[in-house]
DNA sequence: TTGTAGGCGTTATCAT
DNA sequence: ATGATAACGCCTACAA
């Protein structure tokens, strides 16, 4: 009967005895309500789907924590994906998604978002976060990652060097594109030539650090300074230049991506492009948790919002004059 | 029509023409099926819930990736709660999750269910990993973790040591509980007295691994070996033992918990207890997707699975007498 | 204050 | 081979 409804949905009309003796009674028997039925009467899900490439990665794990939070906070759940940056499967978590009736996604997009992925992102409120992917909305939280490494770059230049080795993601991911081009904006304003810039562009991954790392040291003129585009890469290029026993910042300087607790422990500690990627997440659940309780002829069509990231100085780079 | 739904869901009375018309169409629109109506229908959905304590521990993000890929190869989606091991918030995400109407969930519950969360779990399928918390069904995938300790103490024994130091979860987690017992396992088995053992068991946290450690550098009589039982924990021992500028091996012998790279990087590499989280991930999703397929009636209402953990000998354990 | 009825999208069943 | 219908659980407009 209909009076059991309104009780435990607390409408007004029903004393508050009977709403009482209902929730006794719901509590007694464990009812909980049927949210695929309240969803075909038109209602929305608490689900937010959230596409991240993966999760063992300090970067989108500490995402994905953030998120997790800032939903909870107002009731949305995160069904989660993780695609390995592989487009097959992220159309099929979409389209999953999608069948699910999640309320909005949030992804970090794979370089290359399948035609159909693109299509079914129509269907459902979404926004992307730290890269963009194109795709049918223009909504974006990212970091300023070209002015971010501008900074690195300049930094390195600041302190005399001139042969720099830059590793990191392709241009294929719109971080990687727009990184590079931070690096190539510091060296355009200094008015130095960009020919002494060696770029090690792959997959963001450590394995791809460590053989770039072998890749330069075999070079005729082995670089004096080393910046890393990624997190991942971070690493891979470190435990490289350890086991080739040159050392940090004697024989080469090193700027790292992300900070992870042992970027501050290693001996020396690591500088590093720190991105606030906390502030980030935050900044985007709150937005789009807004946005999808604004009535559909309110919505804005494009929105772009980026942080830009601190440069953490530590003892791991030096001048090139010091050998 | 219902020749729609027919042709969708490949009924053999539809022609095959037919159904290319009706998914031609079907792709044309954008039509995906509504999964919370096939849900009212008595279906059951894709979606396994998963709650973790914490996705930015290396440990918890191996076993979100892992349990994420094999649940995906069957066509299950996670919904993802983090509780940072607070039962109210577990509680919470358990309720919601039962009223999305999940396949089953798949928990690392928290030190205390609420007796809200343990009669909601009695409506769903459900499986403990690496704790186990009571619970209506005594299903459970975990490590041996008694053994393991067992294992890491008898080492240190072996080389020596006298005065140990085992910093760890509390009692309070039954990792905890059985961790300890594996410690003092050791001492019994080979007949030396526990009074020189100093425990030092709080939460599994960094934080509490250098407390542990400054705490631990007042005793009168300093211990000769640490031994951690979690994953933070040791990296908190760690940080905290440089900064006290003690030496490892030279002047205190550590073993470790967990194994996440910088153990292998560190300087010297640090011995640790390797649990091996990855297969122990996989064997739960397979075995829990595998249940959620048995009809009622021939489901066991008891199983325990164990993995044995790996003790990975690295530098950073010497014996006493080389002090 | 409480009851009734209808509809959301899907699919099994029954009828054509 | 295809169409019509009922039912799943919830909500709400309307009736009593």
């Amino acid at each position: 009967m209909s009076t059991v409804g309104r009780a435990l949905s607390g409408d007004a009309r029903i004393s508050e005895r009977t709403k009482h003796a209902v929730r006794a009674a719901a509590e007694e028997l464990g009812y909980v309500g049927n949210l695929p039925a309240r969803m075909m009467r038109g209602g929305s899900s608490n689900l937010i789907g959230l596409i991240l490439p993966d999760i063992q990665n300090d970067f989108f794990a500490s995402i994905a924590q953030a998120l997790s939070e800032s939903c909870d906070r107002q009731g949305y759940r995160i069904v989660l994906s993780i695609t390995g940056d592989d487009p097959e499967t992220e159309v099929r978590h979409i389209r999953d998604f999608v069948g699910a009736r999640v309320a909005g996604i949030i992804l970090v997009p794979s370089a290359d978002l399948k035609r159909e992925s693109i299509a079914l992102l129509r269907q459902v409120p979404h926004v992307q976060l730290l890269r963009y992917a194109g795709g049918p909305d223009d909504l974006w939280f990212g970091i300023d990652d070209s002015d971010a490494m501008e900074r690195a770059t300049s930094h390195l230049l600041d302190l005399g060097h001139r042969s720099i080795a830059y590793v990191a993601a392709s241009e294929r991911l719109s971080t990687g594109r727009r990184r590079l081009e931070g690096v190539h904006n510091a060296y355009r304003k200094r008015g130095i030539p960009p020919s002494s810039l060696a770029t090690f562009l792959d997959a963001p991954t450590s394995t791809w650090g460590e053989r770039a790392v072998h890749e330069m040291l075999a070079l005729p003129e082995r670089p004096t300074a080393i910046l890393s585009g990624s997190a991942h890469v971070t690493m891979g290029i470190i435990v490289a230049l350890r086991r080739a026993q040159i050392a940090i910042p004697g024989q080469m300087s090193v700027i790292g991506f992300g900070d992870p607790n042992w970027c501050e422990w290693w001996q020396p500690p690591i500088t590093v492009i720190r991105p606030p990627i906390q502030s980030l997440a935050v900044n985007c659940a709150l937005w789009f948790m807004d946005r999808l309780r604004t009535p559909e002829e309110k919505l804005v069509r494009s929105y772009h919002a980026t942080s830009s990231s601190e440069l953490i100085l530590r003892s791991s780079t030096g001048t090139p004059a010091s050998r």
